[in-house]
DNA sequence: CACAAGCAGATTGTCGACAATCTAACAAGA
DNA sequence: TCTTGTTAGATTGTCGACAATCTGCTTGTG
């Protein structure tokens, strides 16, 4: 018999795709920091009821992308200067766990997915595909979490994703021009190859630096103009901050 | 005008308190391991409709205490050895960062608070209160994660506690026996106030490194003995693990 | 004009009922 | 005996309607 190994077949509840629509709408931006969701009319978007969107809604709220006040409603997070500081920071603690973690276990098939993530950077770096750059180059940097072996430092990282791709998400929005077309991940494939595990985790650190700074300079000038002009949808009660 | 500093009011939701009994009941181990949620039933108990009661699970489900299969059920997760190991690594790579963090920002406050919790701990140790022995000592602990003043830390934290809360408590529960009344945790808080920051650190790895081989070698046993015997109301589709 | 009370309108929270799906038991056939 | 098809019961997923709450406007009063 041959050995053959069979995936989870699909979520088919509306809750979960719901929840996919969502938090795409979200990390791509399409949903703007601040903004309130109306139960009513996205639901009505989506040809759904209510209750699968408000489960849906939950999640999301968990996940840390939206917040929700009682009888207020439920908005997209605001996005503070602070708050990239702190998921930048601790990511930096993360990373390198996960290289200590995964050093050991690379093997070639480790490195196979290594250079396939990085040739979808690439590719979506031609195409001037934002968006997906974004996401190519997250996944590629999850690839140390995923391998390390440990399923809380994955879902911790997973979390941590999330806002961070809608962070730079937002960046490369703002600034709307198209992004060099050099490779900033040549180093960082090169060194997860190699032999000297502290210069990996040394050259993380460094290489996110560089995209970081940009970000948060850009957050801060978010912050001196003001609250967020999504606002226009805010309630007065409270700002929608980290419930 | 006397400074004066409100806090938020308590949720109103129905929502939010079934979360709140939920989540008491898994941690403390009313609700074991693999057991499946009957969403009628709990209504029922509960006096409450399924709507709220699903909403509530969603999000536990996102913390990571519950696991959902569609059209199958809710399911309290797994506690298996290598998901403490996991959990215990990432711990002590957290307190490592956040005594960094909190270690220029400590003051008074942060003193006298450390002072209260651990006199709270001494309380339930003196009462032989093993459940509140946990959560008093796991608060204790989380001190540092809270004046770290990093946002993304305390939730990520916090979601780790939930887990290590619900791990402890059922060892807790299987041994059964009142908890040695010395003192753990004298060091510990006596290490926080002095000077020697790698000292702390240092100490905070070795000082969980006693109760977490205990608890690592029960849960061992615990998967020895086959999986877990909760698993009379679990569903024959899947096994509820890591979903 | 300032300000409190009260009244719509809109939105969120909750409920009870129905539809979709799963599990387990049973029957039919090779 | 083993496998496959069928069916009944239970449970989860979804829906539409109602109740509770909030916001902003209007109104009345000084």
């Amino acid at each position: 018999m041959a050995k053959l190994d069979f995936n989870p077949i699909a979520d088919t509840t509306r809750r979960a795709e719901i929840v996919a629509l969502l938090r795409r709408a979200i990390l791509t931006g399409q949903l703007e920091p601040g903004q309130k969701l109306n139960e009513l009319r996205i639901s009505e978007q989506m040809r759904v009821s209510r209750a699968p969107l408000r489960e849906a809604m939950r999640e999301l709220v968990q996940e840390g992308i939206l917040t929700s006040i009682p009888y207020a409603g439920t908005f997209v997070i605001d996005v503070t200067a602070k708050d990239i500081d702190d998921a930048y920071s601790l990511n930096k603690v993360l990373d390198e766990f996960a290289i200590a973690r995964t050093w050991p276990l690379r093997d070639q098939r480790f490195f196979d997915e290594l250079d396939r993530r990085h040739a979808a950077v690439k590719q979506a770096t031609r195409e001037l595909d934002t968006t997906r750059q974004i996401e190519t180059a997250l996944q590629l940097h999850g690839l140390i979490h995923e391998w390390a072996d440990n399923s809380v430092l994955l879902e911790t990282w997973q979390r941590l994703t999330s806002r961070l791709q809608m962070y730079f998400a937002l960046h490369q929005r703002a600034r709307n021009e198209p992004v060099p077309a050099e490779d900033a991940h040549e180093t960082y494939v090169r060194l997860l190859k190699g032999t000297d595990m502290r210069a990996a985790q040394r050259h993380a650190k460094e290489h996110i630096d560089f995209d970081f700074e940009a970000l948060l300079a850009y957050a801060r000038g978010l912050e001196r103009r003001g609250p967020n002009d999504a606002s226009r949808a805010s309630p007065t009660r409270g700002r929608p901050g980290t419930a």
